[in-house]
DNA sequence: TATTGTTATACTCTATAACTATA
DNA sequence: TATAGTTATAGAGTATAACAATA
């Protein structure tokens, strides 16, 4: 059966915002997957590289993982040696992407980007850049 | 700590879609929360008032819900006397909205509305509208 | 007293596989 | 052989509470 249902929702921004952020989201982890990596972990390498010897919990602020769920993550990330961390005082670590982290990153930035080029080529540069600007306004 | 970290995730479309739909999305749920309905339940609560009589696994296609997570989700509602089935074959049921399913289907729908015009009023309408047609070209 | 990080635990959502019965 | 629905189970992701060490 293929019929299709009448849908209500289809004019709501939320539900457009759940699809849309699915509609991406979904194949990037795939394609993520692929290289070994989820999505969370994804991002927390390239906050890190970004931010060198950010804490665990200036992270968490940023992201939105509260610190219970933050020391797993992290601990996954040291065993794999993606990154390392050195004691800022006795209760923060600063964290840094190590050798291998910076590997994974190429071909992570990869995923991201063909995941990204994937979808705005079917939309013109004005377009494209308006959505991003219309998101923005949403959550910041 | 409240210094800010620098995001090279900031301007890409994915990242945005994401935070954007959590910033409608996580509100939503709170509210639904309070008259004890999760968003998935009021999603397939709005489809069988829309289509009665719909399949279980013509509503699974229609918001990506896997059959064996869909039985759960229609058990519970079957169970809280919101919805109610009849047999079509052997095989296959038809949904319809009971009574008490269409009390809680007016709470459901002022909390959606609520959210959705929490958020629209920070834009014009004609940008809302734009917004809206931007993302059902990302995932239509 | 507030913050950082850890541990343990639970709940939801989603995914897979094996199954039945029906078409 | 394909479809509709069920059961059991496992894995993410996220939530809370209690805790130790430190500022």
């Amino acid at each position: 059966m293929n019929s299709e249902i009448i849908n209500p929702l289809q004019d709501l921004a939320g539900y457009n915002l759940r699809r849309a952020s699915n509609i991406i989201i979904l194949p990037l982890e795939e394609s993520l997957r692929d290289i070994n990596i989820s999505i969370v972990s994804a991002t927390l390498l390239i906050l890190i590289e970004a931010n060198p010897g950010v804490t665990q919990s200036q992270l968490g602020r940023e992201v939105a993982i509260k610190s219970s769920n933050m020391t797993p993550l992290v601990l996954d990330l040291l065993g794999r040696e993606l990154i390392e961390r050195e004691r800022n005082d006795g209760r923060s670590y600063g964290l840094f992407i190590a050798g291998k982290g910076k590997t994974k990153l190429k071909k992570v930035w990869r995923c991201i980007l063909e995941s990204e080029a994937r979808q705005s080529n079917q939309f013109s540069r004005a377009e494209w850049k308006q959505l991003v600007c219309l998101l923005q306004k949403v959550w910041k």
